[in-house]
DNA sequence: TAGGCCATCTGGTCCT
DNA sequence: AGGACCAGATGGCCTA
């Protein structure tokens, strides 16, 4: 439905170009090609989240693509009009696929116990957080079968002894502030491995 | 102002 | 064949 409102803006090219013969030049990484799709992005935007305004929503850049390449296309007899509703259709399918993404993070971030701040999570802070929360849980299940534990984490107080468990922690900026969240994890889980099961909210 | 994070578009590839 | 998934690119917003 939002996607027929949206084509009405779409800048028509000629009626009825066969892709077949037609030579689809991409544009060329948000500096060509971009003017007929001004309107198209800036209305599909709006519409569609009611929140920001992309007046350029980035340009085609994958695979041959980026350098220029000019493409054939086989034979598939589509209208250009055919083919800018399909790619309407599937910008929205996109949309709310990342939209059902970011939901499924917002409720990670919820069961997640972290110490409040005032921003919320970053999705890298929030899939960083529950690793170490499931790493936590498994050293407390070891524990409690008499094992050894699986994970090492960090000691903020003391670089040395312990390794990073990853490349990305290490190179991670925010990595102070997760390792207070690690140590939490740890002291609550060690001391209380009820109360981590308990929501943070 | 630079850098981080994010939403969105886009075309290629994979899967059903 | 069509939809889902993915990665690259871009621009906006926010913060240090």
């Amino acid at each position: 439905m939002r996607s027929l409102e949206m084509t009405a803006t779409w800048h028509e090219e000629e009626e009825d170009v066969e892709v077949e013969e037609m030579e689809l030049r991409k544009h060329n990484n948000g500096n060509n090609g971009e003017g007929g799709r001004d309107d198209l992005t800036e209305s599909s935007s709006d519409e569609a989240t009611g929140k920001k305004r992309r007046k350029h929503g980035g340009s085609a850049s994958s695979g041959s693509a980026s350098s220029g390449v000019t493409i054939r296309r086989r034979k598939t007899c589509i209208s250009a009009r055919e083919r800018n509703l399909r790619r309407l259709e599937s910008n929205e399918r996109e949309r709310m696929r990342m939209h059902s993404l970011n939901d499924a993070f917002e409720q990670l971030r919820e069961v997640i116990p972290h110490i409040k701040m005032e921003r919320k999570l970053s999705k890298i802070e929030t899939l960083t957080l529950a690793k170490n929360y499931i790493m936590a849980l498994t050293n407390v299940i070891c524990e409690m079968r008499g094992e050894e534990k699986h994970y090492t984490f960090q000691d903020v107080e003391s670089n040395s002894d312990v390794e990073l468990e990853t490349e990305e922690q290490q190179t991670n900026p925010t990595t102070a502030r997760e390792q207070n969240n690690n140590n939490m994890y740890q002291q609550n889980l060690e001391s209380h491995p009820e109360n981590t099961m308990v929501n943070s909210r």
